[in-house]
DNA sequence: CATTGATACAACCATACGGTTGTATGGAAT
DNA sequence: ATTCCATACAACCGTATGGTTGTATCAATG
């Protein structure tokens, strides 16, 4: 019931193999939705919503090529995941360097 | 080698606003899983399904300690999801390689 | 303007997911 | 052995998700 954030959508979107492809194919910027469709042993409509999803999540654009819509992936919707899980990692170092303090400081009571 | 569906566990898993705050969390790796409920509006047994989808997704684990199972995040586990962000974001920086090469060709025939 | 090609969207179905309560298991403490 | 605390798990409910088909929009072309 509660509104999804950004993040958790951003997520969500990545945790579907045809979407990360969709991703992966769309960084050449070149193909529109039915010929990513092509791509999978799935029905037009089918792809359509998968793109529908990562663009809400901002994960790729849309733009308007002649009769056709390009899909694009955004780089900057990627960072956003991405920059999470370096915090967690940075946090991670900092566990570490305080157990590294905590065994210091023991050695130095000692000494 | 991580078959697809390994990855689209983590993500799911990630996909989650109280999930994300376990793994925050679980960094400190000191709190069992009744503690970690105490933190959230929701019952015990939500809060122990939602360790057990992180444990499937190889994102925490679980150690005896006394009475209590101890929740500790997996820093390898996080990895897996990142390595292949830091992936998109290789192939988004050969793209523009390519289209730099491309304007140089450009230049030089008209040289 | 009628047709065709590409995309969007609605309705529907099956299954997965996030939450609940209730019950069972496993160590600690008495 | 009994009690108590912490964890696990099953059954259930409402909603979200991933797929389908069918219809509507919109832009290029005859």
């Amino acid at each position: 019931m509660n509104t999804a954030t950004d993040v958790d959508r951003v997520f969500a979107a990545l945790a579907d193999a045809t979407r990360r492809d969709i991703v992966r194919r769309a960084i050449d910027g070149e193909e529109g939705v039915a010929e990513l469709a092509d791509h999978y042993p799935m029905s037009f409509a089918a792809v359509q919503k998968h793109v529908a999803v990562l663009e809400r999540a901002g994960l790729v654009t849309k733009q308007r090529i002649g009769r056709r819509k390009v899909v694009r992936t955004n780089l900057a919707g990627l960072r956003v995941a991405r920059r999470l899980m370096d915090q967690y990692e940075e946090l991670w170092r900092g566990r570490i360097d305080r157990m590294t303090d905590l065994i210091a400081d023991t050695k130095e009571t000692h000494a």
